[in-house]
DNA sequence: ATTAAAATTTAGACAAATCTAAAAAATACT
DNA sequence: AGTATTTTTTAGATTTGTCTAAATTTTAAT
């Protein structure tokens, strides 16, 4: 299925919305629902026809095709889906949901979520006044030999690195120690464990320079 | 704190990153990180100087002021929030959460919420192929007397309905039970209780021919 | 059947965000 | 210093979604 614009599904979604029943939509009528100008309306009317998502003959009314109608379910799908969320999960009340501001919104989630430090690269949240704190994080190239430290942060975040620690299965949280630095390329040969516990290491393996030094670890 | 485009959050958001150290950033950069031509950059530049977020003289580079520093600190606040539900509820893997897919991550909400049937207002939800269940819903105005049924769903939504519905603490869920009809304004006396329990019953109060055609019940 | 009113569409304009091509300024290189 | 290269800005278009005002079509009323 194609990409529509908020605009467009906004129209999609209310046409929708309107049509139940009736077999037609008026120009008027969708215009006063979504608080716009009746010329408007059938500027995207156009569009919309030509997009084939409903039929329309000018003066005629229009009402959504088949694929319209899908789009639309689509639409409703997602937004009652939110509103299940907001109001099962976040807590808002049952006639909340349709008007929630984003502030609001993104405090009730940190609070759901129990006010998280750091998300899933290990980069700092800050808390709701901005406040960020950024431990002492050393960078993996740095690392003492023999030391073991954390995995807790990856600053390139590219897909040709995130797919490189993939390969290698370096994962923020993962305990990690020096064996060797190679002077002729600055590379380092590490190991990993599983967890804090001392449970079976892995063989170690080296990486280069250029990846140690996107990876910050903690001690 | 204002409201800003997609677009403005972007940039502002993206400056952020590239100064972290630097004092200034370039055009050049800018346009290079968020994929788009110098001239749309230096273009951005002028309506977020106008709008202080950042100190900016033409041939000197950029970079953002107190005001900017905090709109983006929002917005990462935000972005990464996001991604730690992304990851710690919805289960994507952490190296994912940058490129998730509207339509994987409904699929992926939908399952972490129980495939809920219906929204907070008793909306139906369409599953992931589209298909709505209606459950055969009457109209409270066409209801029997003295027959129990269940609020599930508010067609309505208007902030006045919704506040008034409040006020008279019917809610989706609610057991209700019309207790009169009248002739003469079509209005009616109901009954609401706790639960399905036969808990203490509240005094019975009437409602308008208006409001009653607005809600649905089941049996 | 005319005329009046209402609904709808067209014409033309505008703001936001982008682009290409050309001009201007800053840097780098003999 | 004088020229070449790079960086940045301007000028002018384009796309999307919106608007007002005027023209057109449909519907309702005499
Ligand atoms: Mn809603
Ligand atoms: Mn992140
Ligand atoms: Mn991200
Ligand atoms: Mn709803």
């Amino acid at each position: 299925m194609l990409n529509f614009s908020t605009s467009e599904e906004n129209y999609i979604k209310t046409i929708f919305h309107l049509q139940n029943g009736q077999n037609t939509v008026t120009t008027n009528a969708l215009a006063e629902k979504l608080s716009t100008r009746p010329a408007s309306v059938t500027d995207m009317m156009k569009k919309l026809k030509a997009k084939k998502l409903l039929h329309y003959q000018p003066y005629q009314g229009f009402r959504l095709s088949n694929e319209g109608k899908k789009v639309a379910l689509d639409i409703i799908r997602r937004h009652r889906l939110w509103e299940y969320f907001l109001a099962e999960k976040l807590k808002f009340k049952w006639d909340e949901v349709h008007v929630v501001a984003e502030d609001q919104l993104i405090d009730k989630l940190d609070e759901y979520l129990g006010y998280p430090k750091s998300d899933p690269h290990g980069d700092p949240i800050p808390d709701s006044l901005g406040k960020m704190e950024n431990s002492e994080q050393i960078n993996l190239a740095e690392l003492a030999v023999n030391k073991p430290a954390e995995v807790c942060r990856v600053v390139n975040q590219s897909d040709e690195m995130l797919e490189l620690l993939q390969h290698k299965k370096i994962t923020i949280g993962a305990r990690v120690e020096i064996k060797r630095k190679f002077e002729f390329d600055h590379s380092i040969e590490i190991r990993l464990r599983q967890s804090k516990r001392n449970s079976s290491d892995q063989p170690s393996f080296s990486i280069s320079e250029q990846l140690a030094k996107n990876i910050f670890v903690s001690l």
